[in-house]
DNA sequence: ATCAAAAATTAGGCTGACCTAAATTATGAT
DNA sequence: ATCATAATTTAGGTCAGCCTAATTTTTGAT
């Protein structure tokens, strides 16, 4: 029996999913800093949703953890309804990219399956969210997309933004401000030597940013020609 | 300093402040069925917010509780949530009049000011939920609205329906059925002789719906000329 | 006025989800 | 290979919000 998952379970699975996308598994401390709680609390959850039937995850000692197919379905689920909300948000009550996560983070844990379903018709089925991160669909079949990270651009090669990181309000207004959004096409002008700081072009917006090698590595983008 | 308010304590709020509505106090036992919960922590619980700074209310042993000026802003807020949810759903996402009331018993509690504010603002701050319950403003303003009960129409009188209880799908669907709604003009033609059960009339629809004299008392209306 | 039944309260526990402090295990620089 | 440091786990709490059982208070029918 699936029992009923508490909302705090529902985000330590959220996280795991997001920390473990790239294979590899997620640690203790890693999940510690993103939950907001001590290490030795993630521990303590992570032991028991090791332990039950069917278990969420794989818990080895010192190893950290990584989500079972089960509990990657449970994940998926969530992150389904967090990325469907922050779309709707955008598309249909005048929210700006930069305000949907906060609000997601909170009303994914309130959505019930019929209102998904009436969302995810409102939108027609929408692919992505605001950040141009992939909608998983009702199955929650997720497509695989060929990306790149900006920050692996070479000076003069041209390519389109798909992915934006979502957290950071301010990130996101600055981004904002220069027309860097998914879809966006973009060229590498310049790198400085020593901290590998970028000038990149904005064609639609005919804008200059500059973009940080942190924040480069994540945004992801497809090359172009 | 308004301590942050758990979602348990809203919903007491609001069940407290529904029931002392016609004045009086709300008693231990009706808080726990309308809960679902047991009398005794019931108990604990208003103990509990009658010794909050301020408190929600005032609570007498043996004699029930009642809101204070502070509790009642409390519940209207939720109520006020509560209420724009559900007219949101009936409007823009297609939902019926039954469906609302549970998905509103979660989602309030998931509503930033923000979510509020563009909600209230996308359907031009309206009035009444779909029950015909009228939305406390962004001030928490309730308008006081002269209402009778159906069931103390006499025969052959006229009326419109102004409110329909709001908590039982299967009820809903039944007065539906009827177009007995907010607004419906409706005409009382007879009353049977030992359990007053009423034979309505809906002008709208022409359709003729027996009303039992208990759901009877809580519809309410207002009479016609 | 009496007293059984109903309503409410008190006492004592439980569970989920967190905490800090102490102990253990892993890691990487020398 | 050693060992200081970092990462993790264990031990022993707290707190909110619920429970049942026992007790006390109120109520209403006689
Ligand atoms: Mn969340
Ligand atoms: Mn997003
Ligand atoms: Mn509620
Ligand atoms: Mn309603």
């Amino acid at each position: 029996m699936p029992q009923k998952i508490s909302e705090n379970i529902q985000d330590y699975l959220k996280r795991i999913y997001e920390f473990t996308l790239s294979g590899g598994r997620a640690s203790t401390n890693q999940l510690a800093q993103a939950l907001g709680i001590s290490a030795a609390s993630v521990t303590n959850m992570v032991q028991k949703l090791s332990k039950t039937e069917p278990p969420y995850l794989t818990y080895e000692k010192h190893q950290g953890v990584k989500l079972t197919a089960f509990g990657q379905q449970a994940a998926l689920k969530i992150i389904r309804r967090h990325r469907l909300i922050e779309i709707y948000l955008v598309e249909k009550l005048g929210y700006t990219w930069d305000e949907v996560h906060a609000e997601a983070e909170i009303l994914e844990h309130a959505m019930s399956s019929l209102l998904e379903k009436r969302i995810d018709a409102a939108l027609d089925h929408p692919k992505f969210d605001p950040h141009g991160d992939p909608i998983p669909d009702i199955n929650l079949e997720i497509p695989e997309i060929e990306q790149t990270a900006l920050s692996s651009l070479k000076i003069g090669n041209k390519g389109h933004v798909l992915r934006v990181p979502n957290e950071d309000p301010q990130v996101l207004r600055y981004l904002g401000k220069f027309g860097i959004r998914p879809g966006a096409h973009i060229k590498l002008i310049s790198r400085t030597p020593y901290d590998q700081t970028m000038r990149i072009k904005i064609t639609e917006t005919g804008n200059e940013a500059i973009i940080g090698p942190s924040l480069g590595k994540k945004i992801s983008i497809a090359k172009d020609s």
